[in-house]
DNA sequence: AGACATTACTTAAACGTTTAAGTAGTAATT
DNA sequence: AATTACTACTTAAACGTTTAAGTAATGTCT
């Protein structure tokens, strides 16, 4: 890589201090330099092609203007979205956004924030996996700034930016009831993340006490979804009980489904309604438009960088709690 | 943000220079500190719970172990996917990943190359807009590090990783005509980026001479795909020679186009076959199985960013240029 | 015993910025 | 003429590392 230039070869060429060119370099304001240097330095800046080393400023200034966002999973259209958006939102604020995975795994969750941490980032937008409160504890202790999104933990004091779950759940569960299903089944992710216990109380309470059957509710872990929406599936038809709908509480377990209904012949919606928690461009192309609850991502992910932001700027303010609406988009899948 | 502990913190707690120190906490040969302090320094670091500034080191260093990842859209799940398989192989050699997206815009990528190159990244992996040649250009004489993926610039001698464009969409084609296919329609995008053109210039081989016709080649913009996509069939269906068969020459167009397809009653693949380049996992809602090209994702992404991490370790070797083949997956939808 | 090595450190410069504080030189005020 | 104030700069320290070069103390060899 060629040498870059720097402060110092401007000045040399100048015949003035490094300090000099800074001031001219770097402030709006005219700090008391003739306007004949500054132009003179302008112009030579120009000519050689001055870029300034963020990296020297960071250290400087203690400030990198990087945000680091963590989520279960960058190629996850639901994640990747989210990430666009915020790369957009971070630009219009001077900020870079690196990004890391962490496959719902809480060690791997701990390596990225302590591998970003290093990289001096300003401030984090995560979507926390299970069993990471010590690590956003950490970080709160820290006083490094940080919004999650998506999910968050009741028990924190945190900035979040997440729907309100239940509600989006309750109402689908009720559409479906209205649609005149009378055993409702759910497939849920196995996890003590308070948004999955949200869609799952959302569900249990629009059904009611008699209504709800625990052998109505199959969760199925992250690790192995095809296999266990399967069974989910096979067990919720094939009891003493057969439901008659399905709530699907993500996009994955949405699309597995289906795909999975589709093998057993099971057709959408006369011998099954279905609801599913979030979009996917997949259900374009499933034969019935299916009802899904959309959630406002632009709205969680430019919120969840304006929080962000706000916070680097005044550390230490009062946490900022947000929850948005989902909407139930309906169609015909839940008749 | 509280204060983070620095070498200085650690020096004055163990009454030792800072660089007694850094021979300590970086070096992994012994250089000359007694067991003793050796301990006694490590000892104090974990008690403060020392992470060493990147930023810091960096700016020593004059390298960032970080890496710009400069795709046409993030979200798109095509490059969603890459994204994924880099950020884990970049992991592995100790670099963060940085990402823009460009829109497809010379502009943008301009503003995006600048803006991470004053954040000092070490390389780049680029998806190059049409256009980006002079930005290529620039990075090249700069002696910057990078690789471009999934399309490159015959003219410029670069390093690239790519798929053979002209061979997949040759063999789709033939494999529609295979198929019993009389018209064959092809839907691409208006770009004279090289990897667009070679797989026009496949179909077009593929047909010959006798069997090409200019009207059967639909280009449609970027900045326009749903209303030029249902204009280019509407052509391609309501000419005097209609096609029977339409190869799509992106997962997008493919989309798009089927959508489109469905609106006008049009059945895949009795009266209307159908190839489509790249993989989407709307295909697997698609009544009819598609019949696609699929592209080894995984080993074009990992390959980038071993080039690119060998090149920033030893810059200006030769360039490497790399095509995989693509396989042409083969469903229903072609017959 | 004197020369030379070795050990176990320390000093100081460097990376590229920013910025408080200092300093000439000139101009205005008394 | 002396004081003050302003202008247009420069000096130097700082951010947190790395690392070549220096140094004092001890040990080894002839």
């Amino acid at each position: 890589m060629k040498k870059r230039v720097s402060l110092k070869d401007i000045a040399k060429e100048a015949g003035v201090s490094i300090a000099t060119v800074s001031y001219v370099l770097s402030k709006q304001q005219n700090t008391g330099v003739s306007p004949e240097v500054s132009e003179k330095i302008k112009k030579i800046a120009r000519k050689l092609n001055y870029r300034p080393n963020q990296i020297a400023k960071s250290l400087q200034s203690g400030k990198s203007h990087t945000i680091g966002l963590i989520v279960a999973d960058i190629s996850n259209p639901f994640f990747a979205q989210i990430a666009r958006i915020i790369e957009d939102e971070a630009q219009k604020h001077g900020y870079t956004v690196v990004f890391g995975s962490s496959d719902e795994k809480a060690s791997k969750s701990e390596d990225l924030i302590k591998f970003l941490l290093n990289r001096q980032v300003d401030g984090f937008i995560i979507a926390p996996t299970e069993g990471s409160e010590d690590q956003i504890q950490f970080l709160k202790e820290q006083n490094t700034p940080f919004v999650l999104i998506d999910r968050y933990f009741p028990g924190l004091e945190t900035n979040y930016v997440v729907v309100d779950n239940y509600k989006a759940a309750y109402e689908a569960t009720k559409r479906l009831m209205f649609g005149g299903s009378n055993n409702i089944g759910m497939i849920a992710y196995t996890a003590q993340l308070h948004h999955m216990r949200e869609r799952i109380r959302g569900y249990k309470d629009a059904l009611g006490q008699d209504k709800y059957d625990e052998l109505m509710l199959r969760e199925v872990e992250f690790s192995q979804i095809e296999s266990g929406v399967a069974k989910a599936i096979d067990q919720l038809v094939g009891g003493k009980k057969p439901v008659d709908a399905i709530f699907f509480a993500t996009n994955t377990l949405g699309i597995t489904g289906l795909k999975y209904l589709d093998k057993l012949a099971i057709n959408v919606p006369e011998d099954m309604a279905v609801i599913v928690f979030d979009e996917s461009e997949a259900f374009d192309f499933f034969y019935c438009p299916l009802t899904y609850v959309k959630q406002p991502l632009s709205d969680l992910a430019k919120k969840a960088v304006t929080i962000l932001v706000e916070e680097i700027a005044e550390p230490s303010r009062k946490v900022v709690k947000i929850s948005f609406e989902a909407e139930l988009v309906i169609q015909q899948s839940c008749t």
